[in-house]
DNA sequence: ATATCTATCTTAACACTGTTCAGATTGAGC
DNA sequence: GCTCAATCTGAACAGTGTTAAGATAGATAT
């Protein structure tokens, strides 16, 4: 078995309130949360083992338990950071526009864009049954993800806070559903850039054809 | 290890065309899939494992692949049945109401509820990576039950082919999208019957949202 | 400075999993 | 009857997640 590198030195200055490497290890957690984000990243939310993950961090198998429980627990903590990320593309999405439905489309672009681009994690975060599914930080994400929905609509319609819920549910249903259906290959290749493209361009006509502009009938 | 019960005696007659059982264990196939529908429905499409669907049809856990080849082969085969049962749903929903956009909201209704009353199956039907994901069989089904909203919606645009694709795939995503954020309790508990009821009418304001009534304006 | 404490990590084991391969079994056809 | 090919078993292999006991080492107290 390799041994991994030395710890670097601690500095002489004993009173230092975050030393570099902290623990034996240091930064298990963070590396831990990575090499997750890797393999998701390279082999798909399928491929994804916790002793890949330890063997990547340069831990033995049994390390990851002391930090998150079990496989489930750092699985989580992934898809915590991952629902971050996705509400922030949301917002940032939404706060290049002008018109609300502008805003909206953009967001829808941007849900889907996500999607494509980091497919394994997101088909993670959508994987209940391998996250700690009642864990309140993470209902917290997710609920800010599609709280992002939610405010933007909320212009749309501009009734009632129940008009906004169902318009915030179509909405969400709409790019989730295409994310994941365009994921699965129902609308063609997703693994080429000219394939996410040519589906980029599909969703938007689909974005078109729901939301349509001011005054357009159909 | 349990000893299955000894096949039923062949009939004195020698010319039968199809005996009632068959080879060794006679409809091993169907057993697998039977088993495999069962451990789906009994605890959803993350519990399934070969071993213990062989277990379930009293076979050793190596029998399975001379008739699908591995784990892949067979869930293929469920799949399939999955989409075509929910190609006949689909069709059978719009065949009961007249006007173009009752049979898009029977259409979806009927699609939600059958994600909702077979959750284990409808995941593993969109679960590539656990299929053969290119099997010409699966995916002839697949297109078949994406078909089911074409036919309907190219009545309601009236419009060019590509308009219908468009207007098909929205519905697809919008359903589909529901369905899965459904499953993973976005809107709330779906493992009582009042909890999907509730889901059932908010998917219902949600249509009603995305596709309203004739001379309807938002 | 030394001893103790406690979080961290390793080692080893356990019960699983899917898959492969050699061999046994058994229905079908000559 | 005999042969043949399809079917199934048994055993093995490499891999998985999780657990318990012990080693290690930073932090803390004396």
């Amino acid at each position: 078995m390799k041994k991994r590198a030395p710890a670097a030195k601690r500095s002489t200055a004993p009173t230092r309130p975050k030393p570099e490497v902290g623990y034996h290890h240091g930064e298990l957690q963070e590396a831990l949360i990575a090499a997750s984000e890797a393999i998701l990243a390279e082999q798909g939310a399928e491929a994804f083992t916790l002793r890949e993950a330890a063997r990547r961090a340069g831990v033995s198998p049994a390390a990851p338990s002391h930090h998150f429980g079990n496989a489930q627990g750092l699985l989580t903590e992934v898809a915590i950071r991952g629902y971050d990320a996705l509400a922030g593309a949301l917002r940032e999405a939404a706060s290049g526009k002008q018109g609300t439905r502008d805003k909206l489309r953009a967001q829808g672009l941007a849900y889907v864009d996500y999607a494509l681009r980091h497919p394994g994690r997101f088909q993670m975060m959508f994987a209940n049954k391998r996250l700690v599914a009642d864990d309140a930080r993470l209902k917290q994400a997710s609920r800010a993800a599609g709280h992002a929905f939610e405010v933007v609509v909320a212009e749309l319609t501009g009734g009632t806070a129940k008009d906004a819920k169902t318009a915030a549910a179509a909405a969400w249903s709409t790019v989730h559903g295409f994310a994941k259906l365009a994921l699965e290959e129902k609308f063609g290749s997703v693994n080429n850039e000219a394939g996410r493209r040519e589906i980029m361009m599909t969703l938007d006509q689909v974005l078109n054809y729901l939301w349509p502009a001011s005054g357009t009938r159909r």
